[in-house]
DNA sequence: CGCATTTGACCGGCGC
DNA sequence: GCGCCGGTCAAATGCG
């Protein structure tokens, strides 16, 4: 996978060395590094990776209610519309949100994890539809959409909801590859 | 045949 | 209440 640099987005803030690349994989596999999150939805600009500018979107924002939160992590609209306090009972899910975005011409990127494609929707402002995946293992509840980016094509944003109960099953070596160099880079 | 994908229907929340 | 919207279901279809 060979693509293009994009130019260095802005400085990172400075809560940004919080979220190394170990952070980042241990949240892509379900493993949580008791990082502190914030209650809004942060974005960052998490490390390059591969040539990829990552982004990060985490929120740890609980919605209540069934098992299903309301809303994309990721919206195309600049507003990120809070909905109205609905805290009642305890009842909080807080189901774990992780997005990032990544430049890429794949819109699905092999994260070692089997998923069932169970929907898609068109997005508004945006002529690439978004794409809806379950985890295949059962009793794993991990969802994750993908969509690309409405101003950049090129930019494809995969939001993971959820954290794994089981391993792996495949290996993931290339990725792990080059976790290893984004480690050392730091 | 068994599994994944496609795709329209369906559902709940929300705004008007 | 009604319609829109985001998310999910499930029957049909595709594919190895």
């Amino acid at each position: 996978m060979i693509f293009l640099n994009s130019p260095p987005t802005s400085k990172a803030p400075e809560h940004v060395s919080k979220y190394n690349a170990s952070d980042l994989w241990a949240h892509f596999h379900g493993i949580d590094n008791s990082v502190e999150y914030h209650d809004r939805e942060v974005k960052e600009t998490v490390n390059k990776f591969d040539g990829h500018i990552m982004e990060a979107y985490h929120n740890k924002s609980g919605h209540i209610g069934g098992d299903h939160e309301s809303g994309p992590s990721y919206n195309c609209s600049e507003k990120n519309k809070k909905k109205p306090g609905k805290r009642q009972g305890e009842k909080v899910t807080r189901r774990h949100k992780f997005a990032f975005q990544t430049r890429s011409q794949v819109d699905v990127l092999d994260d070692g994890y089997r998923w069932r494609k169970y929907g898609q929707k068109t997005v508004k402002n945006s002529k690439f539809p978004r794409s809806y995946y379950k985890c295949t293992y059962q009793g794993c509840n991990v969802k994750k959409q993908i969509q690309r980016h409405c101003k950049d094509e090129g930019i494809v944003v995969t939001t993971y909801e959820g954290m794994h109960t089981h391993p792996l099953e495949r290996s993931v070596e290339n990725f792990d590859q080059i976790l290893k160099g984004m480690r050392t880079s730091y």
